[in-house]
DNA sequence: CGTCCACAGGAATCCCTGGGTT
DNA sequence: AACCCAGGGATTCCTGTGGACG
């Protein structure tokens, strides 16, 4: 045994059953609790894949966390998973024919949010090498959208397409993207297109041209949040699987998670976290035993990493509106206007050597920020004295401010002078 | 009741990047 | 080499506006 630091790491027993994936909320289980009516009725929409025919387009609406993407991928693996096997000797009723034709495409539009990547990416789908690859800029959005179609008639087959977190896609390109892929169909000679659109919010269908609203349409589901109960039962599925035993889970720990997760919009990503969180912090503790105690932990650990992640990965300029909030706020300011905001901002572009940006611009950041939850924005209006953005910041300020000192093109400040001028002016 | 502040936020335009085609 | 294309960031210019003050 070669002595070292991860030693006694490596001699305490893992609480966990080998595949700690199981807890994570992008593993998909073999049950979905108090999803089954849904897997039901989406499986009869997309039965007539599998005969050979176009199911209908597919709307899914629901908050993060309800299930959506999981219930649809659950019947891509089913889908797969016939192919696999030979099924016409087993059922006479069933065609293999007609399985082996039907192609998924999952595109996640948070990822790809752009009129040419999604094209691109289920353009690529379709491709025997390499070299016929879609490059991912380049060609003219007409002959992108033609390659895609030539490929996908190639032979005759059932697409399924689908598109999760569409309601990204139609805020940023507007909704080309899905004018294009619901008239596909009259274009191609054999094969068939059937689109399935996840969505976060019900408006956004409003955005939509109304021949691509209700060509999109044809069929709604809408997937309510899980309540304490429901998400118990999806966390006892998963602890079954992911532990030695159940005696190592505080009888409490699997309640107080659902709780937790249920006064947030019932969101079962969120339990899987907390639960998964709350155990790697007892195994670091070496504790043999997983309790309420751990979960609060990670009910925090899991609040500081989300904010600390946000601000690491903000382009340098919205860091330095970020910094200006923060330090402003650190001089007995608490609520910022925006010309406040942009003053401090320009001086810590001063100090750090950058050009600053326009007004304009930094009043787009600061909407960027507000929309990723890092500060509260909203448009007041004081009279005489004009109208703005009252501006908070919402998040830790020092841990914060740590954290964007820790970005070596910032040169940490103390104070910043121009909000001080604005305080004895005003007094 | 009108004025007028301090911006909000839309639209057009430009620049740049990473790629293609002629 | 010269030029087309999509998309992102940024600038420029712009019109719009809630409500305290006079």
């Amino acid at each position: 045994m070669i002595e070292s630091i991860f030693s006694s790491h490596i001699q305490s027993k893992s609480i966990f059953k080998g595949d700690r994936d199981i807890l994570r909320p992008s593993y998909i289980p073999e049950e979905l609790p108090h999803r089954e009516e849904y897997i039901d009725s989406l499986a009869s929409i997309m039965v007539t894949a599998l005969r050979g025919d176009r199911p209908s387009n597919v709307l899914i609406f629901g908050k993060t966390g309800t299930g959506k993407t999981a219930v649809v991928r659950y019947l891509e693996r089913e889908v797969e998973r016939l192919k696999k096997e030979n099924n016409s000797e087993l059922d006479p009723n069933f065609d293999d024919y007609n399985v082996h034709r039907v192609e998924y495409v999952y595109i996640n539009c948070e990822v790809v949010d752009t009129h040419y990547g999604v094209m691109k990416n289920i353009g690529n789908k379709f491709i025997h090498n390499w070299s016929e690859q879609i490059p991912f800029t380049g060609w003219p959005m007409e002959k992108v959208y033609d390659a895609l179609k030539e490929r996908i008639d190639e032979e005759p087959r059932v697409v399924v397409i689908i598109l999760d977190e569409l309601d990204k896609l139609i805020s940023k390109s507007g909704d080309a993207v899905l004018y294009h892929l619901s008239k596909i169909n009259s274009e191609l000679k054999q094969s068939k297109v059937s689109l399935i659109g996840i969505s976060n919010s019900l408006k956004f269908t409003e955005f939509l041209d109304p021949r691509v609203k209700s060509r999109l349409g044809e069929e709604k589901m809408i997937f309510p949040p899980y309540n304490a109960d429901q998400l118990k039962d999806i966390l006892g599925e998963r602890v079954k699987r992911a532990f030695e035993s159940d005696t190592i889970m505080d009888e409490d720990v699997i309640s107080l998670c659902s709780a937790l997760a249920a006064q947030e919009h019932g969101d079962a990503r969120r339990a899987l976290d907390l639960l998964r969180i709350s155990t790697e912090i007892a195994e670091r503790e070496r504790k043999s035993q997983v309790t309420t105690n751990h979960v609060y932990k990670a009910k925090n650990k899991i609040e500081q990493d989300c904010v600390r992640e946000a601000v690491m990965t903000l382009p340098t300029h919205s860091k330095l509106v970020m910094y200006s909030i923060l330090l402003s706020s650190k001089n007995g300011n608490e609520k910022l206007t925006t010309g406040e905001v942009y003053a401090g901002y320009e001086e810590l572009c001063g100090k750090s050597g950058l050009d600053s940006l326009t007004q304009r611009r930094i009043a787009d950041l600061i909407s960027e920020l507000d929309m990723l939850g890092l500060i509260h924005a909203r448009v007041k209006s004081f009279g005489r004295r004009g109208r703005t953005r009252e501006i908070q910041a919402s998040v830790p300020r020092l841990e914060t401010i740590r954290s964007i000192e820790e970005d070596d093109s910032i040169v940490p400040v103390n104070e910043l002078r121009s909000v001080i001028q604005t305080q004895t002016r005003l007094m």
